[in-house]
DNA sequence: ACCACCGTTCGAATCGATTCGATCGGCGCC
DNA sequence: GGCGCCGATCGAATCGATTCGAACGGTGGT
């Protein structure tokens, strides 16, 4: 026999029907030991290593598959190890419910389709999006066409999905708060981008009425919340140490009288990049700046220093959302889910320089 | 209608066949234009948005799904930029081919299953192994049990699969003959994990004759090749930035008459971290100790240093992977490939001290 | 006017498994 | 000894699409 052997084959070399050769690999239904030994045998006989999942997933209309929509380039994304380790929780959650994770680039390049031809056709029970996109984001269009249900990571409140996040904006006026009370006054702050476009740059005003994602828009509403208005914003292309230090470049260059005497980055990434850069730039951090990030990384070759920063739950997240997939494949409608920060205080803010 | 229409109901609302409506959208056999738009419309009517992937799969016998196999838990894979850039190239070639990549765990823990339940069960047409096992990895095992081709990355020149590398041992001997023309007669090494045991420590030459995976192997081969005999072995556990300051302080801490002049580290995560390691230490880098890594990464939080390193072309090797694939597919049996690396002279290596 | 041919369309088989209702056989109870 | 029940097994329908050979209608040539 050319061909893999099948169910049907196993089934009559053990001399019984396709449906007690099912029962004895399902498991499902009464079934004599004795029969099922003789079909197990049989189909170690034959090389059958169990029913074809094809078979199986039309039948029951499942695909056990987990389609995870990541914003960027794998390479780019995966840079900042948030992602990462969200991912790893999430699939440490489904693994054991029998899902797998496909990864789906986001949209590549500018010139290129608007979605991924993935999204249009692969085959899967639920879709995620990290980096959750608005409203007319066109990846979440296609998605709702095919009637696929989707999780989004840290989106807008949107109508038909479920959105699992974190108290950023209260997360990031604890830490602003805790700047103020170290007599800081002058304050700038380095964001993640604020849209799809990824501009890179200072923002003015115009600009930051363009925000589209909710995460920077949000952390950025926590530092308000805290008094703390910002006194120069740079918007970062992505969350990448070079974008932080860039950004230090176009923040700290000024005279000490000027100058911010802290910075508040969105991201852990960013700060890193912040630090470093102020220390090219021949500032000590935290005596000339202090530097506070965002995520609760582990950053071993920032060492000796470690990041004051607003620590976020991320493989915690990542198994929340496992658990919200769950329960939407059982049809339910979960709620959608806010997860708590809390602030760590490390060795790159202290007081104010003359303070 | 509660159900998601299929292509029968739009066939019928269309008032063709369903042979005729699967020709619209396959666009494979004649049809009429005419007819074709009618069936469109009738299924933009319906909010029908395409064949089911399911019952295409099924009678194509392809899933479209790539199983890439991760050696280790995707937070730690995945935080050497190596397995992503990788990983990048891999989908960027295979997208346009309509393929996608399930990510499938390696062994978790050491009490769980040898063997993702993905492996035995997910639907694939061909599997990717990141850093391939030895002959009797279980996982190798099961995917031949089940028929499904395997692509190995690094891998032994195995039997039944193709595996994709690259020229590292010549590329380390190349190094060491760097080294060595400098001057550097007390070398050490840093090497990745000899096994999935990933033990971690100083290796005795008892534990060298226990490399389990090839590339370990391979690149301690090239030392050797140049003549370079290490005076000291240092075995990470993973190609962490950690691991590689836990070996700076276990090869570099004793006095300057025996100690290492030059370390050599497998990979560019555990150089840099050798570097910072050696700065803990009281040692400068490279006036004290030179230092080269292997893979050519681009790490901005070394800056202003960059690591003297074995520059492998991964996102190349990503995209070879994908064309293996598309081979494999194709019913052909590609041969192995090695790609090329070069050296790459950076600021952490110079002249041997008294040299 | 008939035949051959070509471009379209249709019917039916097929992919490989699951599942429900029906059937079969054996056993216990009256 | 016969009836009924229960557990085990079987048949057939079903999931949703693709594909191949057959049928069909219309046109052009003789």
């Amino acid at each position: 026999m050319s061909q893999r052997p099948t169910l049907a084959d196993v089934a009559s070399a053990a001399g019984v029907s396709v449906s007690t050769a099912s029962l004895a690999f399902s498991g499902a239904g009464p079934i004599a030991d004795a029969t099922r030994q003789r079909v197990l045998d049989a189909a170690a006989e034959l090389g059958y290593s169990g029913p074809n999942p094809l078979g199986r997933q039309l039948r029951s209309g499942r695909s056990g598959i987990v389609g995870v929509v990541v914003g960027d380039a794998l390479r780019r994304s995966f840079r900042d190890p948030v992602s990462v380790q969200l991912l790893d929780g999430l699939v440490d959650t489904i693994g054991p419910l029998g899902l797998g994770v496909l990864l789906i680039p986001g949209p590549t390049s500018p010139g290129g389709p608007a979605v991924d031809p993935l999204v249009e056709a692969a085959a899967m029970d639920v879709a995620v999006m990290l980096w959750g996109g608005t409203l007319d984001d066109p990846t979440l269009e296609a998605l709702a066409r095919r009637g696929i249900p989707v999780v989004v990571v840290e989106g807008h409140e949107l109508s038909g999905v479920v959105t699992v996040g974190i108290d950023d904006r209260g997360g990031v006026a604890e830490l602003a708060a805790h700047l103020r009370d170290l007599g800081h006054r002058r304050v700038a702050t380095v964001t993640l981008p604020f849209g799809p476009e990824r501009q890179g740059g200072l923002a003015d005003l115009a600009r930051r009425e363009q925000i589209a994602w909710s995460i920077p828009r949000r952390r950025l509403e926590g530092l308000l919340d805290a008094g703390v208005e910002p006194v120069g914003v740079y918007e970062a292309p992505a969350s990448l140490v070079e974008h932080g230090s860039a950004a230090a470049r176009a923040l700290l260059s000024g005279p000490p009288e000027t100058r911010p005497t802290a910075v508040v980055a969105q991201s852990d990434m960013l700060a890193a990049g912040v630090v470093l850069g102020a220390r090219e730039l021949g500032l000590r951090v935290p005596e000339d700046v202090s530097v506070a990030g965002f995520d609760g990384l582990d950053l071993p070759w920032l060492a000796p220093d470690t990041l004051t920063t607003v620590v976020q739950p991320i493989a915690e997240k990542g198994a929340t959302v496992g658990r919200v997939i769950q329960a939407v494949l059982a049809g339910e409608h979960p709620a959608d889910d806010v997860l708590p920060v809390s602030l760590r205080v490390g060795t790159t803010t202290t007081a104010a320089p003359g303070a």
